[in-house]
DNA sequence: GTGTGGTAATTTGTATACACTTTCAGCCAA
DNA sequence: TTGGCTGAAAGTGTATACAAATTACCACAC
């Protein structure tokens, strides 16, 4: 899910970026997350055709993804409001993620084959160096190795509706934020829990990689809260 | 979400079912549980149009929220087919059910105030009765009050991003099977289940809670899958 | 007979016009 | 001034027409 759109005229490298649904589903959640509308903002339907440049019909088929994503709110005959999430909702998002990654890491610890072991130790690898790159940790090669990390357990998992409703509760817009709040000591206690989860997998222990996956998200969720306010 | 109007517990008693895209979402799904269309069969958005009565604008946007819910699926440019749920997927189902549900009643335990537990109680009598009627127990009251029950408990939760995510897990067509495969004897033991929550509840054990939500799921998975084949 | 290419038919994706709902400003009456 | 009514303005919901893409089919070459 690309939510990245700079405003800079990039050579469209992907041929199917034209296609107006995504575009619009990008440009909107690109000005959400980038700030242009704030929680609580109107999004009407016709201003963002035209900040979007198509037509109403696929800005509806974006909001709509969006709200399923929770990114927006729809009430019928009355338009989509820019969310609003509440350290209530954050919390109880990290929550649903902690049990959810943990069962995927437990299910990950039966089946996966050691070809995913190999991955999930190059993203560790990755991490380390990201981590402690200097003259400061490389924050975006973290995200994407992090990422890559939970999503190499996640298909190792092998639960298609488990990837799906993962997928909704991990918004782009959380996983961002929590790493900018991340201290170095934290971004390096995460990868510590990593390993801890890749060594579970290779002894096939489902209960002890169900746990640390648990332990892992909440205490992702600690740093988010710790630095908030 | 609601593609049956229960007698039990409708909040908005707007007869707004005049509104196109909703006719739509019910008609195909009404079209879909009762095995019209059968999963792989491929669904036409014109030929939706003419069954629904609508134009394909209302449908597509229905289609949308089916695969939302995975009822369907959408590939781009090529339409949508009726999903097709293995034994895994369902297995699956099950399992994160189980995991929400007993996050949604240990919360509840925490949160819940004297009225809740009078609903619950009251629910949990007219299952009673409905399991108990003669000549035989009367399934679509014990879906009706079964889902009062477990909708009360998540309201008690107070979490709206937990309740979207466990509306989206349990599909009406996994629950109405279920009652279905149900035994009398499953019956009574479900709503011994759900006694024991509210015990749970009333004492703010919501460990408990979590626990014994987490068996009820369960056990409904076995059933489902004992009378399977 | 099989594989390939190209064209036509079908279907999805998008744009636009119109109908209906909501909202709010303005006005009248109490 | 306040309360409620009315009607216009704005915005969402729906229908339809058109564009783009996929699929099916048939001719043709090998």
């Amino acid at each position: 899910m690309a939510t990245q759109h700079t405003p800079a005229n990039d050579e469209d490298a992907k041929p199917t970026l034209s296609k107006a649904a995504d575009r619009a589903y990008d440009t909107i959640g690109g000005l959400i997350l980038g700030g242009h509308f704030k929680p609580g903002d109107r999004l009407s339907e016709e201003e963002l055709s035209r900040l979007c440049g198509v037509s109403r019909t696929p800005v509806r088929d974006a909001l709509r993804r969006l709200a399923a994503e929770y990114f927006v709110v729809i009430r019928p005959n009355q338009g989509a409001v820019v969310a609003v999430w509440k350290r209530q909702d954050i919390e109880d998002l990290f929550h649903m993620r902690a049990l959810l990654e943990g069962m995927a890491a437990a299910r990950a610890a039966s089946r996966r084959n050691d070809d995913c072991l190999i991955q999930l130790e190059q993203c560790v690898e990755r991490i380390d160096k990201a981590v402690n790159a200097m003259p400061e940790p490389d924050i975006a090669a973290f995200l994407a190795e992090n990422t890559a990390f939970h999503r190499t357990i996640l298909d190792a998992a092998d639960s298609p509706r488990l990837s799906a409703t993962l997928a909704s509760l991990i918004a782009p817009a959380i996983v961002a934020r929590t790493a900018e709040h991340y201290s170095q000591a934290d971004l390096r206690r995460s990868n510590e829990h990593h390993r801890e989860v890749v060594e579970a997998l290779r002894n096939r222990d489902a209960q002890l990689a169900d746990s640390i996956m648990q332990v892992h998200i909440r205490a992702a969720a600690n740093s988010y809260f710790s630095k908030q306010d």
